[in-house]
DNA sequence: TATGCTAAGTAGCAAATTGATACTAACTGA
DNA sequence: TCAGTTAGTATCAATTTGCTACTTAGCATA
């Protein structure tokens, strides 16, 4: 049939059969005003002219799903660098109206001092968001399906450092770890718990009307 | 620019951008000899013929990523209703060397006693196939991966009796957590710890020159 | 029938972790 | 100096884990 593989690749029809388009969808979340919100943008083209959709990219023929991810951070926040992974990859076939849209979606996250809404795009409460059944796409079921994947992570990894700045009170730590397994923590468990990840430095908060708190850094 | 969404989608061109194909691969482990392992065939077609490769199917325009992992492991082994689960998305540029292959891999958990090998297909150790490097495509990533994986959910959900017969004895159960977590562990322990997963049966091994042991069942 | 071999299954305790509460410390402002 | 507020520590009970040693039930052999 083929006399080797050079012959067989060079005589590949590689439009033999129809193939679906593939995206990257991005979801970034933050911590801010005690609650874990997540960065959205109006449409404004067809399908979904108006509703609210996480920002995504068509994947180039020539970059990787992790560049493809990078990049809709890139040119819809300005970041880079900051802590990404991807999620899933949703394939139902009705899923996009226009034609057969496979898309791979990513979560990253970002300490709020980061970050400011700009006039592409803006974050919005997660609680809020996944009562709302007006989204575009599928895109509610990915926020879930995210905030759900974090909220096992943070038990087994140190994901919640990701939510926080380089230097951090301990306080301010405990409060993320609160938001994303949504339920009080002890202080004093707590501080135990994380003591052999974290190393403090000599500031102190200033201001307050109570007692400073120490700044910590992650250990490592 | 366009009058509707009606009239969006009429005169919307889909085939203006390249696109990568879609394939999902699918990892079938079982424990076997008290080693776990993974399925799989002998390519027979270019590219990486003669090597070996999981098995996997391109995804059809008008089926899920589910229904194609489905497909996939009822083709190349007739089974259906086992647990399965997406496990991660595989998009490198050249990591198929015909075009752009992009994968959907799939992990399957099954019970030693519901399969058998077949001419098409058989299941090799995952241990020694993780010291190979002629693995066709980046099969053998997709495997550690799927390992690793496992190992976690070993510890925070009930995959592990997806790989044991709906009767099984706790000898057998303990076993197969040893296996994936790759470590010893108390009997007195471990039987305290999935206590409330389980309820007994009347029956007993037999034939053994030792004491029987109980059967058990997944409660719920 | 008795003794030993083997693996199943149970009892029990020490060590470590977690759950929970109460305390002390450091700042502001009246 | 005292009240209000949050940071941070001490302490102890309850639970879980790590570990060892025991008892039980079958078979084989002597």
């Amino acid at each position: 049939m083929y006399l080797n593989e050079q012959h067989f690749l060079e005589s590949y029809d590689s439009s033999a059969f129809p193939k679906p388009s593939v995206t990257v969808d991005l979801i970034l979340f933050t911590v801010k005003e005690n609650t874990l919100q997540v960065l959205l943008t109006e449409r404004k083209k067809y399908p979904f002219i108006g509703k609210l959709a996480l920002p995504g990219v068509f994947v180039r023929m020539e970059e990787t799903l992790d560049e493809a991810a990078q990049r809709a951070l890139y040119e819809k926040t300005g970041l880079h660098d900051i802590y990404f992974e991807q999620l899933y990859t949703w394939g139902s076939p009705e899923r996009d109206p226009r034609m057969r849209i496979i898309s791979v979606s990513y979560y990253a996250l970002v300490p709020d001092a980061q970050i400011e809404d700009s006039a592409l795009a803006g974050f919005y409460p997660v609680e809020e968001i996944l009562t709302r059944d007006d989204l575009a796409f599928d895109h509610r079921d990915m926020i879930a399906y995210g905030r759900e994947r974090i909220r096992n992570k943070v038990n087994y990894t140190d994901i919640a450092f990701s939510l926080v700045p380089e230097e951090f009170t301990l306080p301010q730590l405990q409060n993320i770890y609160e938001i994303l397994l949504g339920q009080k923590l002890y202080k004093a468990n707590f501080r135990k718990k994380i003591a052999d990840k974290i190393q403090q430095t000599e500031k102190f908060t200033s201001g307050t009307k109570h007692r400073p708190s120490r700044f910590y850094r992650k250990k490592d």
